[in-house]
DNA sequence: ACCTGAACACCGTTCAAGT
DNA sequence: ACCTGAACACCGTTCAAGT
């Protein structure tokens, strides 16, 4: 009796990436294991390091080949809307794979300067330099601008990976603003005042709002004698 | 004859903890297994876990504490002034503990509203209040700020960490921008244009600068008719 | 050149047994 | 109540052997 699963093909690095990262989507981190990919590819594990070095690297690949599809699509536009689809282009790809959050802050600490990095940095830096700042602050303002798209996508990976799956969004935000009202007064007076603004919040939103926050500081700082 | 290293006294979390970050500190992340930790506390694993139900549990403390720590020495002054202080204490921390980077990443994607970011959140959110920004926008505004903070100091780790321990600083920067310099003028336009700029940058006041943007944003949005 | 799969070293965790 | 340490299940990786 031949495999359930049987390979229609030769194996190619790109089929290993491919299969990592259906198993990354439906199993989560933990479910990435050499084991079920040499399992789901009806492979040896030998077949593997024969593609690919070990399994950081394969992580590093699953990781840049999603991200890069998803700011492929390039819609032409002003500095602001391009700045504003690079941004949403990663906070939806974390949002449709939670395990990116993770993966994105692990590689951005093995290699800082990796592919991922520079492919944000470069379609940010771009719009930057056509909204006109000057040339002598286009590296530290930049990196801000990639600094808090990061910081804010990756918090925004943990809360939605948080949430169990087939809870409401609206009941988990419910009971996050519950407990914020619960916290002790004298700790977190500010937290606790604040925890009714949690209950309806968009998080898509929040994200635009706080990328539109950084611009405007942008304008107010570089561009205040602009047109 | 005695174990070279006897134990003074009774195991406990704290101490437990404590040998945690230092060995974190002198070993890295790989450093810290159940193996090397039962050997500098001359004990057994069961021991352990008798004061720590699990190895994330022990992480997320270690985390804790140095970042409680940090965030301890208040200092009073303005609200600028204090969100700069709470900014840099978590940045002077990830570069004393550079393991912190990834480990931030990962307590925040596993219990995205712990003790960490609420801590963080609270420091900042008060400052942010005392800036005058009204009752409506304080979660946003907030919230745009720690992940600035988060995303910058989460860069800057990466960026410390990847050096080699021995390496110079500048020689380093200087290897990164001939890098740069050297990108694929197609491709990375941008990148390589600004390549020069990375060369005698201050990590500190680069983080500084983005704030200071931020804040400006903040002033431009929501306190504009203030004074 | 590409693949197989048993074997290895190492890890977090458990648990019967001690004090 | 607190600790010991052998044992277990599982992991990433290697490598002699096959085609």
């Amino acid at each position: 009796m031949p495999p359930r699963t049987r390979r229609s093909d030769a194996l190619s690095r790109d089929r290993i990436v491919e299969a990592a990262v259906e198993l990354l989507d439906t199993a989560g981190e933990a479910g990435l294991t050499f084991r079920t990919l040499t399992e789901r590819l009806a492979t040896g594990a030998g077949a593997i390091y024969w593609h690919v070095a070990n399994k950081g690297e394969l992580l590093d690949a699953a990781t840049d080949g999603v991200i890069a599809a998803a700011l492929a699509a390039g819609s032409p536009g002003s500095p602001r809307e391009e700045i504003r689809a690079v941004a949403l282009g990663l906070f939806d790809a974390i949002e449709r794979h939670p395990w990116l959050g993770t993966q994105l802050a692990l590689q951005l600490a093995r290699t800082p300067w990796g592919s991922v990095t520079a492919r944000i940095f470069e379609g940010i830096g771009r719009q930057v330099r056509a909204l006109g700042v000057p040339a002598g602050h286009l590296f530290t303002t930049t990196s801000a601008l990639v600094s808090y798209i990061f910081g804010a996508a990756g918090q925004n990976a943990a809360n939605t990976a948080g949430v169990p799956a087939g809870a409401d969004r609206a009941e988990f935000l419910d009971a996050v603003s519950t407990a914020w009202e619960e916290l002790d007064p004298d700790e977190y007076p500010f937290t606790r005042a604040v925890a009714a603004e949690v209950r309806g919040h968009d998080d898509r939103e929040q994200f635009l709002a706080g990328l539109d926050l950084v611009l405007a500081g942008i304008t107010a700082v570089h561009l205040s004698r602009a047109k």
